[in-house]
RNA sequence: GGGGCUGUGGUGUAGCUUGGUUUAGCAUCGGAGCCUUGGGAGCUUCAGACCCCGGUUCAAAUCCGGGCAGCCCCA
């Protein structure tokens, strides 16, 4: 779709609508490619997206992890290695099983995942403790045949992510190592991106395919309904054992690696940024991941263009090394190119007109509260710097207090079927976070479209009562949510 | 996994029920020209469409079957 002359038409109180209305029409993605699940991005979101994995890289990267890039086909033989794994992802994979005119007699696996990739090569690198521990990532697309719906930057068949797979000599060091996992989201996630979070321990029936334990960090879109972010797996030693991933300790005896993975997915955090962030107006970016941070409109009056344009562009040519600027000359009236980069979500906005050239004193905008202000000319630089700090931060808190205001404690299934609707989380007692639980979890699930998201990671919580399905006494406080 | 609905210029739509009135209407976007510019201005003009395959019929955007794609609801 080329830029339209309408703005915005759907609230966002009418999420559904909202999402598919500015993704096209902010011109982040064209959604009229025709394999389903599949998505034309556009300048629009690559550069926003690009920005999110440089900041979560450098996160990576600061915590020792190095970068690797792996073929993204996985020979079948690879694939089958580890038991649970296999039996979780062989669903979703696309397998290419004919090349030009040739059956081919081993198919190959697009990746959905690295694991059975990564750690064939691990146990050939990995022979001594002085080789661990290793913890390596890449930023890659996997590829899973969803059969839910699809949905651009929430589902698709084909996505975009970060994963680290780390091994280490003992199980303490890759326990800390999923600790660590889930202060990197904080970083980045929260604190970079906007998106709030809880960590959860999934259930035994919900955790990742081959995995000890999973911790996954759900946040709530506008509509309640919870998506999951990234997650963080103890492999234990199930991975090293099948792959054959051993290594000589100090003691010269042989011993098997233990294993952790963990994965951002930072095509859905763009999801969640887009979803939390924005208002009726359209997109709102945080500030170091806007794809433009400052937009100049020149407010030309005839006989007077000329000093007008040129002191927008002086301007851009001073600020350019500092920030992603640009100035709209489109022969649009100001009053368009205003509602257009509003729509766009661009943080800070500075008007240039005749009054401004005289005067060396610019109205600069801000894009979250509409706030105008009069800057000097050779204040610009630091004015829009302590801004654009400020507007992030300001979207960061105003996310958290719509997040924590969406947890609710519930005691029956009556007051459930009463509050359902509020959307968001609902904390409940409940028998058990073991597979004998399951059957209570399917109960909520058919009844409510409620699913159990697990036990609080980062918090000890003492249930005091009864399972709210079964009535049993309850071992676990547990929160539940709509899922997309 | 099951059910329902939809597909018309770049975009959003009218027309479809009851086949012919249509040279497929409107708005917007795009090109050219003018005029304007401090919160989505106006005028002139040009260009642009019935998802694909098959069937019924003298005649199909319209009816039927299949495919592909999308949306919604239920599991």
């Amino acid at each position: 779709m080329e830029k339209t002359k309408e703005g915005m038409t759907q609230p966002k109180s009418n999420f559904s609508e909202w999402f598919s209305e500015v993704i096209s029409k902010t011109e982040l993605a064209d959604l009229r490619y025709n394999v389903k699940g599949f998505l034309v991005h556009r300048p629009w979101s690559v550069i926003a997206i690009k920005e999110m994995y440089k900041l979560y890289e450098a996160e990576l990267e600061k915590k020792g992890h190095k970068p690797v890039i792996f073929p993204a086909v996985i020979p079948k033989e690879n694939f089958l290695k580890e038991a649970e794994h296999i039996e979780g992802f062989a669903p979703e994979v696309f397998w290419i099983t004919k090349a030009g005119n040739t059956e081919l007699t081993e198919e190959i696996a697009l990746r959905p995942t690295s694991e059975t990739a990564m750690y064939t090569m691990y146990a050939k690198w990995i022979r001594s403790w002085r080789d661990l521990p290793l913890k390596l990532y890449q930023s890659c697309q996997v590829w899973r045949y969803e059969t839910k719906a699809t949905r651009p930057f929430i589902r698709g068949r084909e996505f975009y992510w970060i994963e680290a797979h780390d091994a280490f000599a003992s199980r303490e060091e890759a326990e800390s190592q999923v600790k660590e996992d889930m202060e990197m989201t904080e970083n980045i996630m929260h604190k970079e991106f906007g998106i709030p979070f809880i960590f959860f321990r999934r259930p035994e029936w919900d955790k990742f395919a081959g995995a000890v334990y999973t911790y996954a960090a759900d946040t709530l879109m506008p509509d309640g309904k919870a998506l999951q972010q990234p997650s963080t797996h103890l492999l234990g030693q199930n991975f090293a054992k099948s792959f054959g991933i051993k290594f000589v300790d100090r003691n010269e005896k042989e011993k098997t690696a233990w294993q952790t993975c963990y994965g951002p997915a930072i095509w859905r955090m763009f999801a969640s940024v887009i979803a939390l962030h924005g208002d009726d107006k359209g997109l709102v970016f945080p500030f170091k991941i806007a794809p433009l941070q400052v937009i100049i409109i020149p407010i030309i009056l005839k006989g007077k263009e000329k000093p007008v344009l040129e002191k927008c562009k002086e301007i851009k040519e001073k600020l350019q090394s500092c920030f992603r600027i640009d100035v709209d000359f489109s022969d649009n009236t100001p009053g368009w190119k205003f509602n257009y980069w509003e729509m766009k979500g661009v943080p800070v906005r500075i008007e240039i007109g005749p009054k401004e050239v005289e005067s060396e004193e610019f109205v600069v905008i801000r894009r979250d509260t509409g706030e105008k202000a009069k800057v000097k000319e050779n204040q610009l630089q630091k004015t829009i710097e302590a801004l654009g700090k400020d507007l992030t931060k300001n979207l960061v808190e105003k996310a958290d207090k719509w997040f924590n205001g969406m947890i609710h404690s519930v005691k029956t299934l009556d007051e459930l079927k009463e509050k359902r609707n509020k959307g968001g989380f609902f904390r409940v007692n409940f028998c058990s976070a073991d597979m004998d639980g399951k059957e209570c979890a399917e109960v909520l699930k058919e009844k409510f479209h409620l699913n159990v998201r697990g036990e609080m990671a980062n918090r000890e919580e003492k249930p005091e009562g009864n399972c709210i399905v079964c009535g049993k006494p309850a071992k676990v406080v547990v929160y539940l949510a709509r899922q997309y």
